[in-house]
DNA sequence: TTGACAATTGAATAAATATTCAACTATAAT
DNA sequence: ATTATAGTTGAATATTTATTCAATTGTCAA
């Protein structure tokens, strides 16, 4: 393993550790997913949606309300969170209603509160 | 509970409802914390360095090199991983080795990679 | 003490994205 | 049919942030 195999503008200095690393890494798919996943997860906003749809089933306005911002704010991010496959909806008249389509949700949260708490 | 109370533009409809999930959400603090951790594990290049610190401990040269980038962009997120306490470092000679700090980062990709697996 | 290299840092640039605004769709009620 | 309301959507703006570049720090070796 030459120098210049490598693209950074590093030399070498753990050759096998690299390799073993790189070996061990998961696939580039998997690992945008995950990206994707937490992405969604950081922002303030959605975490209030996500947070507010664990205790309670929403509508668009209601949520708008819980968290006093304009309801189109609020739909573009339920669309966000909607195509993440991360809420559900169903429509009821005029109103739609979300929730949480997904149990993992909680769970992450969970974790990453402990982290928080364990943290302070 | 009139309709002028509400900074948004909606009509409230679901009055109670609203006013159970207020009572029932988090704490700002906590939500914007909890909004912190997520975002710093919302970056492709933040995911890779911890999944790859997962594996082993590595220097900054190393990381840079199984990521296929350069020291200075690795480096600046190090400086960030480093301030929100998931990464650690201990410098030896001229070199600095970085390791997680934190189970909770395992846990929290645990869960995740869950959650996509389901959803395929 | 000079040179080489690992790593950090600040400023600038480039890219991504949240919110606003205005227009629009769909449904229900009169 | 017409009006009112819930929700969506696209474009524009504003903001945030990742990477690059250049300069700098700290440590080791000659």
């Amino acid at each position: 393993m030459s120098k210049n195999e490598f693209i950074c503008d590093c030399n070498i200095i753990h050759e096998d550790i690299v390799k073993d690393t790189l070996k061990r890494m998961a696939d580039e798919d998997l690992l945008n997913k995950l990206t994707e996943f937490f992405k969604i997860l950081g922002d303030t906003t959605r975490v209030k949606i996500l947070y507010a749809l664990d205790k309670n089933e929403l509508c668009v306005c209601d949520i708008a309300n819980v968290l006093g911002m304009s309801k189109s704010s609020i739909s573009h991010q339920l669309g966000t969170l909607r195509r993440s496959g991360i809420v559900k909806c169903k429509k009821i008249g005029k109103e739609v209603f979300y929730m949480l389509d997904d149990e993992h949700v909680k769970q992450v949260f969970e974790v990453g509160i402990e982290h928080i708490e364990h943290k302070r």
